[in-house]
DNA sequence: CAATCCGGTTTCATATTGCAACCCTATTGC
DNA sequence: GCAATAGGGTTGCAATATGAAACCGGATTG
C-alpha cells in the first residue's frame, strides 16, 4: 500500500520528514551542498536510478527545497540549485553527520574534517542549547503548555 | 527492487540515514523522547501498522538506538528505551523540528514551545558554529583535505 | 470462564524501488 | 553531413516494502 503521508500532522517533525524523510532526498540536498547542480552529476555521484532521481528532484522542487533553473543557451540544460529553505537544512545534515561519525565511523577512513573558511578551524559539535548557550539534553527540555488549551496532566518531555 | 543500502558508504550521512532514514524510525525515536516505551503506545500514538512497527523496533534495537527491556513481572511485557546513541539523535530531531516550524508551520496550531527545565525559557535556534561560536552557513564551511591523500583540484564546499 | 490487553505473526492488495532499455534534442568529431 | 555522444528524461518490468485487517497465545481482569 501507499506510504503513509504526514502532510497534515500536527507534528512539525513529521511534516519535515514528509519532505525530506525518504532515503534519497537528504542525500540529494547534501550533494547539492557539495556543489552538484546537474541531473547527470547527481545520478553518477549518488548512483541513484534515473526515474527515482526525476521523482525526487521534482518533489524537492515542488517543496521549494530546490529551484530548477533553465541554463539552456543551446539546447535544454537545467540546473537544480538550493533555495534558502534547502540551505537551511544545513544543521540537519551536520547533525546527522556528527551523529554518524560518532556512532558509525567508517572503518577505512577518518570522518570528513569540516572547517570554516575564515579561521580554518574545525566547526563545533552541534548541540541543543538553552537561552544562555548552555548545552541541554532530552531530559532538560519540556513542552510548555499553550495557555489557551485545557491544562494537561503533566509536563511532557521534549 | 530492494531499497539501496548505504552501510558501507564512505559518507557518514549516508550511513546515518541507513539507520534512521526511513519514514518511521525517526518518528519512533521522537516518540520515545516524549516518554513512550510500550509497543501498543507507539502503535496508537503513531498510527503505524503493527508489522511495520515490529520491523522498525527490531531494526532500531539491532542498531542500538533502542534497548528492549523485559519488564514482565507477570506475563510478557517489554519496554523499548532509548540508549545513549538514541538520545544523541536529539539535535537531529530538534534541527528537523525547527526547520519544519520555519518552513511548514501548521495552519491550525502554533509550533511546540520547547523550553528548558531549569530556566523555563525557550531553547535556542540550532546553528552550525565555528570554534568561537559564530554562526556558519553552508558556504562558510569546506572539507579540509586529508594530508595523506593526493591533493585535489580545489577545496570543496561542505 | 468469557472478555480484554499485550506483543506479535500472517495474509493479501497495493505502492515504491531499481535496472535496463528506449527517446528526443543538441553538440561534437571527423 | 553523418555517426557518436551528452543531457534529461520516459517506459516496462521484476523485486520489495508498506498498510490494513485478521488471527494467535499467554496473562489478567471481571
Amino acid at each position: 500500500m501507499a506510504r503513509k503521508r504526514f502532510d497534515d500532522s500536527s507534528c512539525s517533525v513529521a511534516r519535515a520528514l514528509n519532505e525530506v524523510g525518504d532515503w534519497w532526498s537528504l542525500l540529494i540536498v547534501l550533494q547539492a551542498m557539495y556543489g552538484t547542480r546537474r541531473f547527470v552529476d547527481f545520478q553518477q555521484e549518488l548512483g541513484i536510478a534515473r526515474n527515482i532521481l526525476v521523482d525526487r528532484l521534482c518533489r524537492l522542487v515542488d517543496n521549494e527545497v530546490l529551484r530548477k533553473v533553465d541554463v539552456g543557451e543551446h539546447g535544454p540544460r537545467f540546473e537544480y540549485r538550493l533555495t534558502d529553505k534547502g540551505r537551511d537544512l544545513f544543521p540537519v545534515v551536520i547533525a546527522l553527520r556528527q551523529w554518524g561519525d560518532r556512532y558509525n565511523p567508517s572503518p577505512d577512513q577518518p570522518p570528513l574534517d569540516l572547517r570554516d573558511r575564515p579561521s580554518g578551524r574545525p566547526i563545533r559539535q552541534l548541540e541543543v542549547q538553552d537561552a544562555e548557550g548552555k548545552p541541554l539534553t532530552v531530559r532538560d527540555v519540556f513542552v510548555a503548555e499553550d495557555n489557551n488549551e485545557a491544562p494537561s496532566n503533566g509536563k511532557k518531555q521534549a
